[in-house]
DNA sequence: CTCCTTATTGCTAGTCATTGCAATAAGGAG
DNA sequence: CTCCTTATTGCAATGACTAGCAATAAGGAG
């Protein structure tokens, strides 16, 4: 709750290092502005660093990810995809034709300080992913 | 939101076949009640079922979630961890010892249906995952 | 009980992702 | 600017998961 917005020179008087490799990957980020899986980062970040591997994004958005400075969302099966945190928000995704809806994270403010209160935890998921039908697919299976 | 608790044998009526592998499956996550990996099932029921592949896991897994007989959920990194569906929950996870909390899924009922109206979508995602700190994880950390 | 259709499985190969370890290089000290 | 410590990276091996296809077997018909 402190630094809810570290910044990426903040790392260096955490003794972390500001690495190409890292400053890339969250540059990448930082412009797409959307969301990314690890092989398309690899992709856009290779050219500009020869010799980046991808054990290197994986763990680099790991990094960032508990940094702070990138969130991360399961947004279908296993695939992770990874966002510049800029805004707080989370995701609802159709099941059925894959539309995805951002949910401002204003909406679960309230769940979240109630769910506080009963377990005593500090919760600081953002970027949680819920499941359901879009309108058209429920008009579609329902006709 | 007809048939929330389908019935195994109800498979044979949609045209889909009661394997013993499906039932092997089935019956290891309704026994343990508990998160398992796909490899902690494949552990458990490949001595029962020689022959069975951690292919057949992956995929029975898949097709009994999608009939609603297990649930599904991202507990930590990438990794899927299966549940048998028999209620309706959701998990609090401690980013920094692990430990796990059970939500009601009465807590996030109102949360569900705010988002239904908002966004038209019929949300159909039960075990979601959020996490945060602990209690106890709060205190060593402030300390 | 036997035959037949086709949903499922097992096998194999291919992706996606993680881990261990030696080599590299960030950044502070002199 | 050079040296030194050690956080990070690259590499290679391993683990997790998915996809294609021929062989198997569930379950309905006769």
């Amino acid at each position: 709750m402190e630094t809810p917005r570290p910044d990426f020179a903040d790392l260096r008087e955490k003794g972390f290092r500001l690495t190409p490799q890292r400053l890339a990957i969250l540059e990448v980020l930082k412009n797409s502005k959307g969301h990314l899986t690890p092989i398309e980062i690899y992709r856009e970040v290779s050219p500009t660093l020869p010799g980046m591997t991808e054990a290197t994004v994986y763990r680099t958005l790991d990094f960032l990810t508990r940094q702070n400075l990138v969130l991360v969302a399961h947004l279908g099966k296993g695939q992770l995809v990874y966002e510049y945190a800029d805004n707080d928000h989370h995701h609802l995704i159709c099941s059925q034709c894959g539309d995805m809806e951002e949910i401002e994270h204003e909406q679960l403010q309230e769940l979240y300080e109630q769910l506080s209160r009963n377990t005593g935890y500090q919760i600081h998921s953002l970027h949680t992913t819920f499941f359901g039908l879009c309108p058209d697919c429920l008009n579609e299976s329902s006709g």
